[in-house]
RNA sequence: GCCCAUGUAGCUCAGUUGGCAGAGCACCUCCUUGGUAAGGAGGAGGUCUCGGGUUCGAGUCCCGACAUGGGCUCCA
């Protein structure tokens, strides 16, 4: 625990014990420090309010400043910290939990007593600046069953301007939300009769998905991989039969019934990929791997708390892949998936993000053959480890017919988002069915490598509308250049600018407007249109227009085919530079 | 799904103790025709999310639904 994190738990301390000044029968979950703050989980007689935070923050600070001592005393026995803690049944149930063996500790600050590990501070006066930031439910343990807490949640830092600077952070942070952007920048809209978690696009956000989409797909082309297409309904039946029924029925939208045959919405590809393979025919060696991309819309029952903008949807398009392939071809189609999803990443600029191996957990979700999970891990781990990826694992997190590598990036208030994924599934073949014939003219089930590289085209917009705050680069920009005439008698000459524009493959729009040149260059920056071409007579004399960019520097006179020739490059390179082309690569070792 | 908060014009938000529905921006019209982040004047726009209830009277109080937002093991 460092300075920082054994502050924050102390504040948390501190915390509990104003809550009982105000409640004293209030009963304590726990008080951890966390990212950034702490937070404490607390039964209270009644819902907590906005004002009683404001009251529990000013007992905080008087606790701080009475510079209380922090503490420990280590109970002889658990009977004893049973006895002390009677009527405390969290934290009974803590110390019935707590293995054998170990000492079982408390910390006292002036009349506050906690069971608690440690470390702390010495004194209360040696926490900073505090704030409580909010109230949440919290089940007791993170569990369903059990009951809901309250939590408070607050943040905590060595000096006042370290907490200023974290709450401007957050504001800055808060204008970023891609939710706000969205709206602002007119890409998406929401509406309660169409449905919750079903995203409206605009032709501006439309024109971002078509070009996210067009991008993947070429990339995968140029990596080896062959699209295919395969609807929107699929019969309940072949999820029984792979499993999903069992694992995924609540995330599954309800069914639809006709009279002999019950239908449901896709909420994943799979089943319909491994019937694919098996429908075009015997299979030999030889033609593995077989790669099968599909942008393919998926509708899943996401409980209603967790909808969120784009990140978390009903209505999603995945840009999803499954290779087939022997278990000799693991490593290399890893490798292979490796390429084209670190090459996407990077053109996005998109370079702070993890690895994660998650695997099973304990409990039953998963299919039970130890054997090919077994054998699905190692061959994840060593394609990783091949290609020297660093990662963390995960329990709990794999999913039930197999281990992934998930890619996660952080959005602008620090949420991490799957996007990309790559999975190996050793179960689900045999399930469906699929064979090949091997060199020993035997038949044989394949492997199948589940593989996303931005997950979903909905929660990546997500992320990147936050990582480039709006501002998007030339390639994505759903306009690309504004054209600005100085008074009206310039439009007819803009519209010949736009045509040239579009004839040239250019997004550009004339802003027609009654309003002055000001008022529209204001407009376009708002809407963070990469350039704006202003003309009026100087211009219009030379054939040329005024190239301003959204860094509001201006490049100054430019003829339209000048123009044309130095925005193309940008744009096909797909650079992130408003200025200069992207440098091209050494030639990539594609498989 | 559960806890808490919120829901008023396209957007951002005021709205007093229950007593005639408001502002700025955007939009429309007119004036202005200008050289790199908001020119001026006027106008239109609301079933106060929806459904019940209390009341002489509800945007305001109560109940329910829906939606949105913050959360729901970062483990004493």
């Amino acid at each position: 625990m460092n300075d920082l994190e054994r502050m924050r738990h102390s504040a948390a301390h501190v915390m509990a014990e104003a809550v009982l000044d105000l409640f004293p029968k209030a009963k304590l979950g726990i008080g951890p420090p966390i990212e950034d703050g702490f937070y404490y989980d607390l039964d209270l007689p009644r819902s907590l309010t906005p004002d009683d935070l404001a009251a529990i923050e000013e007992r905080m600070r008087a606790h701080i400043a009475a510079d209380e001592r922090f503490e420990s005393e280590v109970f002889p026995t658990r009977e004893a910290a049973l006895d002390h803690f009677a009527g405390q049944p969290y934290k009974e149930e803590l110390i019935r939990d707590l293995p054998e063996g170990e000492a079982i500790s408390l910390y006292r600050n002036g009349p506050f007593v906690d069971l608690c590990r440690g470390p702390h501070v010495a004194s209360t006066s040696e926490i900073g600046a505090i704030k409580l930031m909010s109230v949440a439910g919290a089940y007791w343990r993170g569990d369903e069953g059990r009951p809901m807490l309250q939590r408070i949640y607050g943040t905590a830092w060595p000096t006042q301007a370290e907490l200023d600077a974290y709450l401007v952070l957050l504001e800055e942070a808060r204008k970023r939300d891609h939710r706000k952007l969205g709206r602002e920048l007119g890409l998406f809209y929401f509406n309660e009769e169409v449905g919750a978690g079903i995203p409206l696009f605009s032709p501006k956000g439309e024109q971002l998905r078509y070009q996210m989409e067009r991008y993947v797909r070429e990339a995968q082309t140029r990596h080896g991989y062959e699209h295919v297409w395969t609807g929107h309904l699929v019969k309940e039946s072949l999820y029984r039969r792979s499993g999903h029924w069992d694992n995924y029925a609540d995330v599954m939208f309800p069914p639809m019934i006709d009279e002999e045959v019950t239908f449901r919405l896709k909420p994943m590809n799979c089943p319909s990929h491994m019937t694919l393979y098996n429908e075009m025919g015997v299979h030999s060696y030889r033609d593995l791997p077989l790669r099968l991309a599909e942008f393919a819309t998926l509708y899943r029952y996401e409980i209603s708390g967790t909808l969120s903008g784009l990140t978390r949807v009903r209505a999603l398009t995945q840009d999803d892949c499954h290779i087939f392939c022997t278990e000799e071809q693991i490593q290399e189609e890893f490798s292979r998936c490796l390429h084209l999803v670190t090459e996407v990443l990077e053109t996005y600029g998109l370079t702070d993000y993890r690895v994660q191996l998650s695997l099973p957990g304990g409990e039953g979700k998963y299919v039970n053959d130890p054997e090919k999970w077994e054998k699905a891990i190692a061959a994840l781990r060593a394609s990783l480890d091949a290609n020297g990826v660093a990662y963390d694992a995960a329990e709990g997190e794999a999913a039930f017919y197999g281990p992934k590598a998930d890619f996660m990036a952080k959005d602008a208030l620090g949420r991490e988002w799957q996007l990309s994924t790559i999975q190996v599934d050793f179960i689900q073949p045999a399930r469906l069915g699929c064979e090949y014939i091997g060199e020993d003219s035997a038949a044989h089930t394949p492997v199948v490598l589940h593989r996303a590289v931005t997950g979903s085209t909905e929660r990546f917009l997500g992320v990147i509308i936050e990582h480039f705050a709006g501002a998007f680069p030339v390639w994505l920009a759903p306009v690309q250049a504004k054209l600005i005439p100085i008074a009206d008698r310039h439009l007819p000459y803009m519209q010949e600018v736009a045509a040239k524009l579009a004839a040239a493959g250019i997004r550009a729009e004339v802003d027609s407007s009654n309003n002055r040149m000001n008022n529209k260059i204001r407009a376009a920056q708002v809407q963070k249109i990469p350039y704006m071409l202003v003309a009026g007579d100087r211009d219009i004399e030379g054939g040329a227009v005024s190239v301003r960019l959204r860094s509001e520097e201006q490049l100054g006179a430019m003829k339209i085919d000048d123009f044309i020739a130095f925005i193309t490059p940008i744009i096909e390179t797909k650079s992130l530079d408003l200025k200069e082309a992207r440098a091209a690569k050494e030639a990539a070792a594609v498989g």
